[in-house]
DNA sequence: CTGAAAGCGCTTACAG
DNA sequence: CTGAAAGCGCTTACAG
C-alpha cells in the first residue's frame, strides 16, 4: 500500500489522519497510490490504535410506533454526515437489555451514547467507569449520568392541564404510559388540574409503546364509562389517532362529542382529520446539540455534567 | 487481569472464546477474577485479531414511515439475541449514500450486511470484493450480490389486479413508489388488469416515502378525477390510512363509495376503522431467515448464491 | 516533513 | 490443557 507510493506506512497513516502535515508532493504519490489501490484504512485497526472510533451507539426503545422516529434519523444521518457511524441498540423498554447493550456498547469502545430510554443504575455505573460521553435524552428534573437533553414533563403535564381548562373542559380523561419520563408529565397534570379545578383527573395508565393498536382498546374503555369525558389527552400522536378514528366509528364528533389532544407533534398529527391539538417538543433541535456536544468533547472541551431544556409548545389545532 | 487469576493471558482468551477448552479449575479462578475485575473483552480488539466482529450493517431507506419497522426491529432484536450488534446505516433511498454507508461498513469489517434498499453497483463491487455475506430483502426478480430474501412484487402486483376484479371492481386507482421494486409491482398489476379487462388502470407515482402525509394529497388529486375510481391500491397501510381518513372527511363511505387496498399488512391496518385490505409480504419470517444465513456463514458453511421466496397473501377486510 | 519503533488488546497456530 | 510468541492494521510519540 505504502510501497506504491514509495514511503512509510506511517506516511499513508498521516495522509489520512493529519493531511495538513504531509508536503504536497508526497500527498499527490499517496493519493494516486490510494485511488489505483481502492484502499481505505480499516477503522477497526484505527479504533485499537487511537481510541478514537467515530462509533456512537444509539439506545432507543423501539421502531416500530416510536413518536420520534423523525428526531432519531436525523440524528443518525447527522451523525453520518459527520462521518460517525451509529450502533443500534434496540432495549424494548428493558432494564435488563439496556444493560447488556451498554455494556456491549463499552465494549467497542464507543465514542459516546445517546440515550432515548432510561438508563438502568447498572448501566450507569458502566458508563461512569468508562468515561464515555453519555447524552441522555430525558426529562430535565431527570438526574443524567453525563449531558442531559429534553423538556420538562412535569411543566408539560401543567401546561396541558391549564390548557384543558382554558378550553372549557371540565371531564379530562388522561391516558399516560408507565415509565419514569410520563410519570412526571401526569403528575404535571393531575396536580394542576386539581390546583385549577378542585377535582380528581379520570386516568389510565398504559404499557408503552402507546400505538395505534392501544387506541382502540382504550376508547372502548372510554364508552363503559358511565359519564364519558368531554377530552382525552394522549400519551402520543398515534394514541390520539387512533381514537379519533375510533369516534368517528362509533358516530362521536371530533371536538364537539369528545376532543382528543396528541403528544409529540409527528407530522401526521397536522395532516389527520380532524388535525391534531398535540405538543411539540422541539425535538428537531436535538440532533444538532448532539452533534454540538460530541464535537465540543471531540476537541477535549470539558462539558460540565448538566442539562440543556428545549422546551415544548402545545400546538392548538382543531381535536382539541 | 490475567495475573489475578495466575494464568497467561492466552488463557483468559481461550476462557471467552474456547471455553470447552479450559480445565474446570483453571476456569473457576479465571472467572472470579473476571468477576471481581468486572473485565469483558475489548471487542474491538477482538474484531482486529479474530476478522470475526459479530458485527452487521442494516441499510434501510428511512425509519420513520416505514412498513418495515417491525421486520427491521425483529431483526435487530434477533441479532442481539444472537450477540451481534447492528451498524445502522440510513440510506434515505440516495444511491451515493448507500455506497458511503457500504464503503464504512466494510471499513468496519462487519460480518455481514443486511440491505433492505437497492445497492447500487459501486456498493455491489464493494461488497463483492471484500466477500462479506450480504443478505438483500427485495424482489425475488433481483439479481442479488450475493443471498436475496423476499417476495416476488410482479406477482404481488397481477395478484392485486385479480383480486380487484373477482370483487367486482371496475376503475381502479394505482399508487405506486417509484423504485426498482414497486416497479414491478406496478407493472405486474398493470399487464393483468389489461388482460383480464383489456382496459388501463389510472395511476399515479409518489416519491418514497409513501406515509400518511401523501394521502392527503393523493385523495385531492383523486376528488380532481371527472371519474373518480371505485377502489385505490395503495403502495403502503399508511397511504390506505390517509385515504379512508380523508375519504370520512369528505363524507364518501369506504368500501362502498370508494374501497382501499394497503400494503405491508402492520398491525394497524386490522385496528383501523374500517380495516384495512392489504397484502401481508411475511416480512415475519425474515429475521429467522437472515440469522439463520448468518449462522451457517459463521461455521463456513458455503451457501450458495440464491434467492428465497417468501411469498405473500392478500389479507381481504373491510376496506376493499 | 518523514521514518522506525513501539503499542493498542486481543487471537491463534505452535510447542510442550 | 496451558504458555510464549507472533500478528491483526493501524496510530503516535520520538528522532532526525
Amino acid at each position: 500500500v505504502a510501497r506504491l507510493a514509495g514511503v512509510h506506512a506511517s506516511t499513508v497513516s498521516r495522509f489520512f489522519s493529519h493531511p495538513a502535515v504531509i508536503s504536497a508532493r508526497t500527498a499527490a504519490r499517496i493519493e494516486s497510490a490510494v485511488t489505483e489501490l481502492g484502499y481505505a484504512p480499516n477503522l477497526v485497526a484505527r479504533s485499537l490504535a487511537s481510541s478514537k472510533g467515530r462509533l456512537v451507539a444509539l439506545l432507543v426503545p423501539d421502531l416500530a410506533y416510536s413518536n420520534f422516529n423523525e428526531a432519531i434519523e436525523e440524528i443518525t444521518s447527522g451523525l453520518a454526515n459527520a462521518d460517525m457511524n451509529v450502533m443500534l441498540c434496540l432495549t424494548g423498554s428493558s432494564p435488563e437489555r439496556t444493560e447488556q447493550l451498554i455494556a456491549a456498547a463499552m465494549r467497542w469502545r464507543v465514542d459516546a451514547v445517546i440515550a432515548w430510554t432510561p438508563i438502568p443504575p447498572g448501566g450507569a455505573k458502566l458508563l461512569r467507569a468508562s468515561g464515555t460521553s453519555v447524552l441522555q435524552i430525558s426529562d430535565v428534573s431527570s438526574d443524567p449520568v453525563d449531558l442531559g437533553i429534553g423538556f420538562n414533563e412535569f411543566e408539560a403535564g401543567r401546561a396541558l392541564a391549564r390548557f384543558v381548562g382554558e378550553r372549557g373542559y371540565v371531564r379530562p380523561y388522561l391516558v399516560a404510559t408507565m415509565g419514569p419520563y410520563s410519570a412526571r408529565r401526569r403528575e404535571g397534570f393531575v396536580k394542576e388540574w386539581r390546583r385549577l379545578n378542585g377535582s380528581k383527573a379520570t386516568e389510565q395508565r398504559i404499557d408503552p409503546p402507546a400505538n395505534f393498536q392501544q387506541g382502540r382498546r382504550i376508547f372502548a374503555d372510554i364508552r363503559r364509562l358511565k359519564r364519558r369525558p368531554d377530552v382525552v389527552v394522549c400519551a402520543s400522536d398515534y394514541l390520539a389517532q387512533a381514537i379519533i378514528v375510533e369516534a368517528g366509528a362509533s358516530g362521536l364528533r371530533v371536538p364537539d362529542d369528545l376532543a382528543v389532544i396528541g403528544f409529540g407533534n409527528t407530522p401526521m398529527a397536522g395532516d389527520m382529520r380532524p388535525t391534531i391539538t398535540t405538543v411539540d417538543l422541539h425535538t428537531k433541535r436535538i440532533p444538532a446539540e448532539v452533534l454540538s456536544v460530541l464535537d465540543a468533547r471531540g476537541r477535549g472541551e470539558t462539558l460540565p455534567r448538566q442539562h440543556i431544556d428545549l422546551g415544548f409548545d402545545i400546538i392548538a389545532r382543531e381535536s382539541a
